[in-house]
DNA sequence: ATAATTGCAAATGCTTTGCTTGTGA
DNA sequence: TCACAAGCAAAGCATTTGCAATTAT
């Protein structure tokens, strides 16, 4: 029986191999947003024969293939996560790294809106906030 | 008399150098997002033997020192304009890389209500808008 | 069978840095 | 004067790529 991301592969005629499987099998172990480093030490506690060339590649690939989505945080290299069915945005702690998703339908729709005002329509877009714990 | 950019070097004991000079004035007269590359080869119209290093160190100063914001849009190099009082947002258009920026508050308001909401102080945000022009 | 994929190392592109000479306050 | 800045070339870092060997379909 074939994982999510393995489908999802088989229908965009990306051909499956024993190192994509086992990066697919990683990113949807993990709940995090990894870089390719970390992604690629994941791996290599699986197999330590893949290289991060590899990596980078097939990171690049599941991105065009609407299978992966990346991320260019602020002061960061790329962060990757699988694609999930319902879009969201980031908040990142900026002591600790950590990283929150959220999802605000009224900042989407006003997104939109103020595209329109411009006289263009949205295509794309991306939200992020930085910021500290409140200590209670 | 001393320029805007220059005033505020002063203010904040930044050394006024003929090169610092000289990108405070090109970027000052610039009503664009360039990059350094760009900036450069503006600058180099002028003055041909200032060097590119000096104008990334300089971009890096006027960074931190709160004189220029950078910019990091999707699949570009870093991109600078001068700091300006009011806070403002991107749109890109994505067929011509023109960027146009835009003011709203009240994506602003629920950004901050948003971390809130998530036990955040919100301290630094990045939206840009991605679109294309809807043709009448 | 054969076109696509891998691993490796070399190349790339943007940005930073070490060092020597030059210069602003 | 003299700490700081500039110019140059070399180094750094993340990412991409050419090529020969390997593999999926």
């Amino acid at each position: 029986m074939s994982s999510d991301i393995e489908n999802k592969c088989i229908n965009k005629g990306v051909r499956l191999t024993d190192q994509r499987k086992l990066i697919a099998k990683v990113m949807s172990e993990s709940s995090d947003h990894p870089d390719v480093d970390e992604l690629h030490s994941r791996i290599n506690k699986f197999d330590s024969k893949i290289s991060i060339a590899t990596v980078y590649r097939t990171v690049k690939l599941f991105e065009e293939a609407g299978i992966f989505s990346k991320h260019d945080f602020k002061g960061n290299k790329s962060r990757y996560e699988q694609m999930s069915e319902e879009h969201h945005d980031h908040l990142i702690d900026v002591s600790t790294g950590e990283i929150i998703e959220f999802v605000n339908e009224d900042i989407e729709k006003l997104q939109k809106k103020v595209a329109e005002k411009l006289g263009y329509k949205l295509i794309d877009h991306r939200l992020e906030l930085y910021g500290s714990k409140i200590k209670k």
